[in-house]
DNA sequence: CGACTCATTGACGTAGCTCAAGGTATGTGG
DNA sequence: CCACATACCTTGAGCTACGTCAATGAGTCG
């Protein structure tokens, strides 16, 4: 049984021909830089070659929200050809160096139209986002930030998938807060109390499960596979 | 510019007579029935003919969550092949007498591959559901309370597609409080401060907008039209 | 070495939760 | 048509998890 993603990779790869096989563009993105602006429409959609970016929507009091990570192999933003408010909001920058195929909501709606195959791809992937969304608003929304941080520390490590780079969890506190939606502060009293248990160890950037048996009995049941 | 929305419905008209040359199987579900039960992979998918239902989850913690609507002439739930663990924690009650096409999602998997046009759908209703999810977990998460409940209103009372029946707020302060993922005593309470301000009116069963440019005023930008 | 970013901890305020008691519609059986 | 039960709604009191503000420490880089 499936449990929740925040780092998409692999989904596309066996199109990665047949991508190159039609109409495209290939772009590259420094670190840092951005593929989908705030406040654009989102229109361009890539396949990502190498590297991987992140995606995070900007709310009108300041805050940042972290919602996603998209490594090689993967198609980001999901192709569809509606245009929402909220997608105003939402921005992806490049974690590092990148290459992409890029393709016009035009030209990906062809290979939609022509490859089943790829269609049923887009599907797999739409449900696997509104899976890992539908986590955070059915589930985690009632846990404590405890449990929240606990169940986030095990799908992005002891559950990530093995293609996936990403490997523990090297972003720094603050990014960690973000994804999580609680304040620095309040995920650093978090941390601190699983690093005294012994759970985890804290470094900078980055946070090791010393123990992982102790860590998954904190989770709640959405969180673990089985 | 699209705008979340809580209920669906009409997505999938322009296919119902495809869908009735398709195979199926006719269902009709009393009120109150479930569609989908707690625990239960989901398999089949309805084309609703007529009535609505409700989909909620149901947390460990006892907490119920409502997460969405759906009425005549939409697809629920969403066509896609995977297993999560998530959707056991899932369920669809009938809030009325329902009339319903059932598919299974083989068949529904053949319709997929062979009308273009039905996938294209399938994608939008898949982008309109992530919206909806979206707004929730970077938008509404950030607001108090009041402004949560101000864009609720909204959302499901001035901005909802005519087509759609469930007019005003016409469910119990017990439902507005699962939908938004507070406390019934919060509601209340914000229930008033909006009544002091004769911006509603609260009956049994039911609030009614008595102010609507009051109330947008207090609705954050997201969950406006323009 | 200074300047930065990142991490930690304490003090304090507050939004929203739980518990609890009561009030008001709606429905049902006698 | 009344008595009673059963939703549903309202309000108060107290608690707590988490947020903000602020000060400090600890790696990292030019």
């Amino acid at each position: 049984m499936l449990i929740p993603r925040y780092f998409f990779c692999g989904d596309f790869l066996p199109f990665y021909d047949y991508f190159l096989s039609c109409p495209h563009v290939r772009r590259s993105f420094p670190r840092g830089s951005m593929l989908w602006q705030t406040g654009e429409p989102h229109s361009a959609i890539h396949y990502i070659e190498n590297g991987s970016a992140l995606n995070f929507a900007l709310h009108e009091s300041g805050r940042r929200k972290l919602i996603s990570f998209h490594g090689a192999g993967t198609v980001f933003p999901g192709y569809h050809r509606r245009d929402f408010k909220i997608e105003r909001t939402l921005a992806t920058q490049a974690l590092c160096d990148m290459q992409v195929l890029e393709f016009t909501r035009e030209q990906f709606s062809r290979m939609f139209a022509q490859n089943t195959a790829l269609a049923e791809a887009v599907v797999s992937w739409y449900a696997a986002y509104v899976n890992r969304l539908l986590f955070e608003t059915v589930h985690q929304e009632y846990n404590s930030s405890l449990v929240q941080l606990c169940n986030l520390l095990y799908l992005l490590t002891i559950a990530r998938e093995p293609a996936c780079p990403c490997a523990e969890a090297d972003m720094t506190q603050d990014e960690l807060a973000e994804l999580l939606g609680i304040s620095r502060v309040q995920l650093t009293r978090a941390l601190s109390v699983l690093r005294s248990r012994g759970i985890i160890a804290t470094q900078r950037h980055r946070i090791s499960i010393t123990n992982q048996a102790a860590l998954a009995a904190l989770c709640s049941s959405e969180a673990l596979g089985e």
